[in-house]
Formats: structure tokens, C-alpha cells, sequence
DNA sequence: GTGAAAGCGCTAACAA
DNA sequence: TTGTTAGCGCTTTCAC
């Protein structure tokens, strides 16, 4: 079962079947001895030992991901749209779930520098200080994933927060909306951040009054943080529309008008942002800024290797300067917002 | 950056090191010995390679995870519990998506025996027949998860498909229902068949009438699946219920309502199986037969280490027989069944 | 309690 | 075109 078996078999000396194991057109192997090395694989089942393949070569064609967490839809799809590159690139990606923690983070990331990841996505950038720059030091690519870092510049593939804002600001206007809130999601989330803060750019561009605008924080972006911050929505204030920092948000918002008998979107509009998929299950129907979580995923991971095989070629071993790719925004119109006929709702 | 910058620091062996790193009780380091490694080692920030170790003990630490999909909410679930297992052992998950793709699965496979995981949990079962044996003649240990297969004995973890099953059929009769149908899943996948054999059995044992039940099989289980074959189970028939094979089957059916104009649970009650995230929204509602997801991702997780530690302990190399636990599966009733007020979905 | 030495399975010069 | 020879970084007998 290791190389030297099927050398045996195939009567050569290892090298050559670690030659033909690499099969670029570096090394020439004759036609007859690749026949007799390829028998001896198949009949033996031959696989190649990751391990002693990466220590020899120093390449461990693994990538870490770190993601806050799986029950969130928003990172299966991510996860998935990273899988569905690195696959094809012949990289191993080992997810990490870091559940908000501290402590988890840096047990993941220890682990990623055990196991010689080539590169990390980051869809949680860790919560220390040092952790990034450690990474890099490490010789390990780093893109930031639908999440920028405050005072690192590393890749990132982001979504266009502020643009999707505007465009969700704008169609809810457009329905007529006296007072629009904003029910953002924990600030030190960068794109939270700057969904908060093209919220309150927009409303001051546009000069609507204070009386009619209105943004409370939610301490978790999830379903139950956003049910409880529009009941405290609604004691202070009254709003026609609210759109949330993300879908989990929006829906806790609709889960709260379930409970005290507001109807959406007739007594109130919800928008949601990501367009993750339980936005357009049945009873849902959210109207949502679209958050492109496969692309970013895709773009994530096509980054990430970019990075790693322009380190290899180059061999200096230099990084290639930072990079941030933003994703447009837009708004996907489904029946929360007042546009459509509510049927799918009401019929329930 | 390597186990001899330490020992060279520490002034000691680089045995010595790899024994204070082992930290078993196993080897004698004296303290002081100890605390100088400990403070080479923090000064240097040093990691172990994980594949210089693996190579060496032949111990990768490593357990390979297939799922179907990350996109279907029940595996996320899933992987949640695996990892919360896994972590707290020093094990890493190595997740691949098989997309339901004969390829992708031997790739999956492949990848798994290149990185020489010592175990497999297996949530999607191999199509090709011979996969499993080869697993388990390479030394892996293997337990299917939420999925048995047919000719092979394999741990398995499971959920009660027919107490389930039974006590879903007895909920809706109990609520008066005459025409109660069931909409399967793929046969191939031993829950759907289990779950559909149940249905089966239990409306012969109770002597329900031929022409007040009914069984369709989707050939996806998913939402999409679940509104067409709705579609084709009013076009044959009337049920007043119908039970899905799944939540996201169930999803289709309320969908397919939404579009058609009937209310559930009014003109139709709709029941689930597994419980997962989504059933819990806002506007879905849904009742459903808990399937438990996140602990049997916990118990399979728990399954494998244990077959894992104890090869490892009986120094013949020898594996535990197979054996099978299966959770009970109880009903979570909700608003789909006609028991609720139907409060929160009217309100929308 | 600690160190010397061999070897895990593979790759990568360098020779031939 | 193929083989020889060193390692990659670590663990693990076996001596000391």
C-alpha cells in the first residue's frame, strides 16, 4: 500500500512512480513503464500518503476555514461555494466552526498551523489582536471573507453593504414609508457596521427628519436577538418599515409580529439582507438584499489559491500585494416589503 | 519554527521534547526540564507539524465526514454535533460535500484514504458497492449516519423512522383526518424506504381503506421535489393529510398550497420529518417528527472515536463488531397539523 | 530522566 | 528516461 510496493510490483525504483505520480510534464517517464506503473496502482488500490507526500514537499494542499458557525444558513452556502473551487484545485479545506469564542478560535487556528494549511478563508476574523499577523508571519495566505479586519489589510471578498442598503432604502420609499428603522446587527461586525452606517448616511443625503427614522443595535444577529429588539422597536417608537442587518434579524422581527398580531407587510414592512435561503421558503417570501454568499464563497476560495500558487511560482516566496473585490448588492422583491400580493401569506 | 529550534533552546534533546509533548503519563520529564521546554516553546510560538507526526505514529488525528449537501439544512445540524464531539477529543473533521455525485463521492473517498483519516462518518452512502469494504479494509473505522446500508455491517446511528412514522399517522388521526397520504422520498435512501414502509404497515394494521391513504414518491427530496409531486398527488387523489418524508418536502407541499390557494391546515394538514432549523420560522410553523439531528451528529461522532481509541488500545489491531443505536422520535406539534391557533401564520 | 538512532512514505536534486 | 541519495519533522525503542 506505499510507493514502494507498487514499485515492486511495477519494477522500477520509487522515484520513477513518484515521477509519474506527478505527472506534470516535468518529468518523462516512458509510455511502457507509466503502463506498468499504472497496473500496479490499480491492482494494488494504490493512494498516495498525504502526510509523507506534504512533509517531503512541503505542501500541504489544504486550506482552513473558519466560520462562526454552521446552523447559520448563511455559511453552509459560503462553505459551499468554496468547495465547489477548491475541489476542482485538488485542495483539501478543513472547516473550522468557531461559535463565536475566543477560545475556539485560537484552538482553530492552532489547529490550521498544525495541519500546515497553505491559506485561510476567514468568515470570523478572530477576536485577538495578534492571530492575523501570526497567520501571516506563518507564511499562511489570508483572505477575509465577507468580513473586513480593522487595522490589517488583508484580501478580502465583500459584498456591497452600502449599495444594497441604498437600493433597499430607495425601493421602501418608493413604497411610500414615513418611517423607516434599522435594526442593525453587533457593530464591531464590520459589514454590520457598514450597513448601520449607510443607513445613517442615506437618511441624513436624503434630509428626513429624526421623528422618522430610527436604528436599534441587536447584541446577536440571529432570529431570537431580532425578535427581541422589535419589541423594544415598537416600545420606543413606531415605524412602517424596518429593514434588518441580516435575514435572521428580519425574520425574528416577522416572528414578533406573529405574536402580537401585526400583519406584514401591511402593518409593517420588513426587509431583510443576505438572501440567505430561508428567505424564500413559503411562509417567508422575505424581500431581501441578495448577499451572493456561493460567489463571495467561490471568490473566497479562488483568491486564496491565486495567492498560494503566486507564492509558489514566485520563488522568493513573496506574497502578492492585498487585494478587495466587492460584490454589487441587489435587492430581491418578494412579498415583505408591500410589493407583492401577500398570497403566499395569507393563504396560510 | 520546528521541534529542534525548541530542544535547541530549551537545551535539551529533541526526544526529550517530543516526550514533554506527548504529555501522557507515560514518559518521566523532570519538572524543571518541563518548565524550560514550556518556555521555549512560548517563546517560539512553536506548533507541531501534524503530518511529521501522523507519519511517524501513523495517527493522523483526523476523521473524514461525507454529507450530501451542505445546502440542505439537516447536515449543518449534523456537523454541528459531530463537531462538538470531535473537538473536545483533538480530532479534526474533514468535510466533504458528495453532491449526491458517484464521482465527487469516490473523490470524497479517495481524499479521505490519501489523508489516511482513521475513521469515516458516513452520512451519505457510497453508491458504488465495493467503497465501504475497502474503507474498512484500509483500517478505517466507518459508522453510517442517519442512513444504513444493505449489505454491509457497519456502526449505525439512526433515528426511529417508523415510532415516528406511527406517531405522526396516529397525531393526524386523532385529529379526525380520513385521507392522510405520504409523500416518500428516494427509496434508495434507507430512511425514506423505512419511513414510507411504515406508513405502509401502519394503514394495514389499522385497516384503513385503500381509497383514503395514498403514497407518492418524489425523486428529490427537496422543496422543488416536494411541490411538483404535490401537484401529482391532487392530481390522483384528495388527501385532507399528507405527511412528508421530510421537512423540505414538506416545505414543497405548503408551497404548492400558497400557490394553489388552499390554507393549511384548513384544507390540508401538513406533517415533516426530522425537525430541522427552518421548521421553526415565522411562517412555516411547521409540525414535525423531531429526528434529533444534532445528537445523533454527537452519538455518531462519539461512535467512531470509540471504535477509533479502542483498535488502538487492543494492540492485535482489531476492530469492535458493529453495532446499532437508534433514537426515539417524537413529535413536535405545531401549527401544520390543525392543532395551533394557526396564529402566526394568519397574522401574515 | 534523557539522548542516539532509526524510520514513517514520500519528493527532489543529482547522477547515470 | 530512470535510479541513488538525502532529507522533510516527528516518534519511539533502546541505551545510558
Amino acid at each position: 500500500m506505499t510507493i514502494n510496493e507498487v514499485a515492486a510490483v511495477a519494477g522500477v525504483s520509487r522515484a520513477t512512480v513518484s515521477k509519474y505520480m506527478a505527472d506534470a510534464d516535468v518529468y518523462y517517464v516512458a509510455e511502457a513503464t507509466r503502463a506498468r506503473i499504472a497496473a500496479a496502482i490499480e491492482e494494488l488500490g494504490y493512494e498516495p500518503n498525504a502526510m509523507a507526500r506534504g512533509l517531503s514537499n512541503r505542501r500541504s494542499k489544504t486550506i482552513g476555514v473558519m466560520v462562526p458557525s454552521f446552523l447559520n444558513p448563511y455559511y453552509p452556502s459560503l462553505m459551499a461555494g468554496m468547495s465547489d473551487v477548491a475541489d476542482e484545485a485538488g485542495y483539501t479545506l478543513v472547516f473550522g466552526s468557531s461559535d463565536d469564542s475566543a477560545v475556539r478560535e485560537k484552538q482553530i487556528i492552532s489547529s490550521f498551523r498544525q495541519r500546515q494549511v497553505e491559506g485561510v478563508l476567514l468568515a470570523a476574523v478572530p477576536k485577538e489582536a495578534g492571530a492575523l499577523s501570526a497567520l501571516v508571519e506563518a507564511d499562511v495566505e489570508v483572505v477575509l471573507v465577507s468580513r473586513a479586519a480593522a487595522h490589517f489589510a488583508a484580501d478580502t471578498v465583500l459584498i456591497d453593504d452600502a449599495g444594497g442598503m441604498r437600493s433597499a432604502l430607495d425601493h421602501l420609499r418608493g413604497h411610500g414609508h414615513s418611517a423607516i428603522w434599522h435594526l442593525a446587527g453587533p457593530d464591531q461586525v464590520g459589514t454590520f457596521h457598514n450597513r448601520a452606517e449607510a443607513y445613517r448616511s442615506y437618511m441624513d443625503e436624503q434630509g428626513v427628519a429624526e421623528s422618522s427614522q430610527g436604528l436599534v443595535q441587536a447584541d446577536h444577529a440571529t432570529m431570537e436577538g431580532g425578535e427581541r429588539v422589535a419589541e423594544a422597536i415598537f416600545a420606543e417608537g413606531s415605524p412602517t418599515a424596518i429593514i434588518a442587518a441580516n435575514d435572521l434579524l428580519a425574520l425574528g422581527v416577522m416572528n414578533y409580529c406573529a405574536r402580537v398580531g401585526k400583519k406584514v407587510p401591511e402593518d409593517l414592512a420588513v426587509v431583510g439582507f443576505d438572501n440567505v435561503w430561508v428567505s424564500r421558503v413559503p411562509g417567508v417570501q422575505l424581500t431581501t438584499v441578495d448577499g451572493r454568499i456561493r460567489e463571495i464563497g467561490q471568490m473566497a476560495a479562488r483568491r486564496v489559491l491565486e495567492r498560494i500558487l503566486a507564492r509558489w511560482d514566485s520563488d522568493n516566496g513573496q506574497s502578492l500585494p492585498a487585494k478587495s473585490v466587492i460584490l454589487p448588492a441587489d435587492l430581491v422583491v418578494r412579498n415583505t416589503c408591500g410589493c407583492g400580493s401577500g398570497a403566499s401569506q395569507a393563504s396560510q
